[in-house]
DNA sequence: CGTTATGTTGACCTCCTTCAAAGGCTGTGG
DNA sequence: CCACAGCCTTTGAAGGAGGTCAACATAACG
């Protein structure tokens, strides 16, 4: 039940030939001129934390590029729960459905900060066409959501909650190194591994006693990769 | 622990022009002259029933789109056990991570003879670049697999058993009209839907009782869609 | 007709859910 | 600055659902 407090902010036109992200993103392999050419419609936005960005359903206009951040795509049960059915990090696309006409498959929300530009539907059509590499990007990123669609299948809705958990908290990646990365709430943490809110409390509270992984402020600072590792594969 | 027994046989080189699927598959929109002076190294294969078609991790040159009959992906777990994370059915495709140059990510295995037409990468990244009926076709496959690789995920890796079960059994869909559509085994069952061979046992044989479904001779006749969809909303 | 795989069923126990209550953190207004 | 409200988290107790192990039945197959 996160309330859609605040709303997303616009940042202006994108700037693509100068993005810092270029590599993760569609574009890499365009020239300055090709993008300055084409690359005028594409917005820039800010999705603040618990923001939704699109709506399952609704019509699907564009799709979005994750520059820093993280969305999480999830879809309404019937009975009022939700399912989350993937995380985007950088370099990830949402709404890919755009591009085959049909609505939005997933509502998006943002569970940090997110940085997103916004890219219609034509746009991205058109250097696919057009452009070779444009094109070769698309289908790697095609490929990548459904990498991830069967992770979230394999890795997190089988096996035991503890080991479900190891593994979604590996696959949150917290080195020690830079432990910049996300701490879910409980109740996301229950709709990404398809068990219950109290569930996911409980084995992160034993995880925290014996050890194996360590937070602050809600927020990770380490984690044992071993021991999750050897928890992960029962 | 199924037996490869037989072994995939070649039918033939496909004649794609007189194929009777062609609107399932990849190249509607071909011309028959396009077709036949580019799709030579196509072939048409026949995948007896439990036979691997490709295996997780080997070097993969081809993709395959299924004619008629149904195929499992499948990934190995850690324990020794499996997990589906697909069906592929008239028109679906498989080994999509071919085009971008990827081993087979899954084990390919038919549930039933099937026919498959095996399609070299080469093939379908030309077809792709110069046709855009082709290359429409590919993006529409591509959702498709995303499409229902959520559909594990949401309906067949949530909730109580029975309503997976009930779920599954919805998705593939026997009507009375034309009960010609796979019912499968236990194990497989449980692979599909994250539980234990026992338990898939179990709730079949209460939804026989029940009188929700219908079998015979390892075939379903017919299924109470009200009933199984009533289960499935839990 | 014996042999082997597959399906069914039972008993037991573990894990997870459910319902409920208490504790902790955050923001707001007095 | 403190008090209080609201949300999230934690924890408990009870019951149920599913896993495990084992026995048995049934169907496929040479």
């Amino acid at each position: 039940m996160t309330t859609n407090c605040t709303n997303v902010e616009w940042l202006g036109r994108a700037k693509c030939s100068t993005c810092e992200v270029r590599n993760f993103v569609l574009f890499s392999g365009l020239s300055v001129r090709e993008l300055d050419a084409i690359l005028q419609p594409i917005d820039n936005l800010r999705v603040p934390q618990n923001t939704t960005l699109y709506e399952q359903g609704t019509d699907a206009p564009s799709l979005y590029t994750v520059r820093s951040g993280l969305l999480k795509l999830k879809v309404d049960m019937p009975n009022g729960g939700q399912r989350i059915v993937r995380l985007l990090r950088q370099g990830d696309v949402g709404g890919m459905e755009t591009l085959v006409g049909e609505p939005y498959h997933h509502t998006a929300v943002a569970l940090l900060d997110t940085d997103v530009c916004r890219i219609p539907r034509e746009v991205v059509l058109l250097l696919d066409k057009t452009s070779p590499s444009v094109h070769g990007a698309l289908l790697q990123r095609w490929q990548h959501l459904i990498d991830q669609a069967d992770h979230f299948i394999v890795a997190l809705s089988t096996g035991p909650a503890e080991a479900r958990m190891a593994r979604l908290l590996l696959t949150l990646g917290c080195h020690g190194s830079h432990p910049e990365s996300l701490f879910p709430s409980r109740e996301d943490m229950g709709a990404l591994l398809g068990i219950t809110t109290e569930t996911a409390s409980r084995v992160i509270a034993e995880f925290k006693r014996r050890g194996l992984i360590q937070i602050e402020k809600r927020e990770c600072v380490d984690y044992d990769q071993t021991g999750l590792a050897r928890l992960a594969e029962s």
